[in-house]
DNA sequence: TAGATTGTTAATCGATTAACAATC
DNA sequence: TAGATTGTTAATCGATTAACAATC
């Protein structure tokens, strides 16, 4: 059974939020917390559990603690996920040295990129030439990439991660990459998202003043 | 009519499908075009494209220029655009670098931060102390912010946000934000982005190997 | 004109919500 | 037990797609 995106992305946003309740010493949770901490509804968040075989306790709720592990196993997050930064300009810099994903069991095993100004093979995310990423992807397992390489190079360079082996590419450039069905690709674009932001205030505005 | 964020987040890929084409030398464009570009059917397009009155010429398809200045129109986009990020720690700081905005009509006007090693009044895109965000937003006239600072200050920063008068808020804070009705909230999580990537992977192995 | 493409309607599809029996 | 919460079904809602008449 494969559930859409939408559902995946509350699936994450409850254990991010059961986390937090973890970490504030709660032991059981309901419905109603979760739907509250993530902005949905109650039935939502039962509806979510049940399609994944999560169950609680009618009338107890859920433990905290087996719900985040029953969560992890579904998102496949009971082991650490290693993943290649491709392009090491402002956004993949960033990337390299964010430190935010290790908490999640993500790593950033290594960057690419084709200027040797960039490379650096001592860092703490080694920086190494773009012909070395396919052996890299090999010996190391790789199988997710983030693609943070200038727009007119990303189709190019995201066909040679999908012929090295890489199964899931997080996309930074503004355009489709056409793929064949094996390579799962997940969209960021940060104008987009501004874009999506004005729209909205301004409809917002209308809508309100009519 | 205020149209669902999916159908926006469409009416932006095809612009940007549209400025490609433009400077291809393409001077009309059919729903079939634009459906592949997106990755979406041509009936979606041309319903798109109703619900905004965008009209085209049955037999000879769109016009590439006027489309996108209806388009852009839509979007809000024919003014400039100023946004402000908050928090200059990795993430920030790319986005303060980051040219790619510009094109689009957004210009970053500032950046904000609480710590004193971090301002730089000078520079391009100035560092300022948090304290001066109220009064830089009222006198620019800033509608728009990033919001990246911390987790645990992300609630707090916000809502001093959405007092000084900002709209709309792209939050890179893997939490839920609390604000009243008239503000805007677009949300960017790496990290969940990530899971959303691994869950699929294994779920497509497993769906194909049953 | 003949042919191709739009604009729109109606049908389909899927996801969300409400409601409530089961039950701890 | 009585009461509260789950798990699930059925109803609702909304978005996507197919189809085709209108028409350039």
């Amino acid at each position: 059974m494969v559930a859409n995106r939408a559902c995946i992305v509350r699936l994450s946003t409850y254990k991010n939020a059961l986390l937090r309740l973890q970490s504030l010493g709660f032991k059981k949770v309901f419905s109603d917390n979760l739907a509250d901490a993530a902005g949905v509804t109650a039935a939502q968040v039962r509806k979510d559990f049940s399609m994944f075989g999560i169950t609680g306790n009618r009338r107890a709720g859920y433990r905290v603690e087996g719900l985040i592990e029953q969560i992890r196993e579904v998102l496949g997050k009971n082991k650490i996920h290693k993943v290649i930064v491709v392009g090491a300009g402002r956004i993949g810099e960033a990337l390299i040295r964010y430190r935010g994903f290790e908490a999640g069991g993500i790593q950033v095993a290594a960057a690419f990129d084709i200027d040797p100004a960039k490379f650096d093979a001592d860092g703490a995310v080694p920086v190494l030439p773009l012909e070395q990423l396919t052996d890299f992807v090999a010996e190391q397992g790789v199988e997710l990439a983030i693609l943070a390489v200038p727009d007119i190079a990303a189709q190019q360079v995201a066909q040679i991660l999908a012929s090295a082996g890489i199964r899931g590419i997080l996309n930074f450039a503004p355009i489709q990459l056409r793929l064949g069905p094996d390579v799962v690709v997940g969209n960021i674009n940060l104008e987009l998202e501004l874009e999506n932001l004005i729209y909205f205030i301004s409809a917002g505005r209308k809508a309100r003043t009519p």
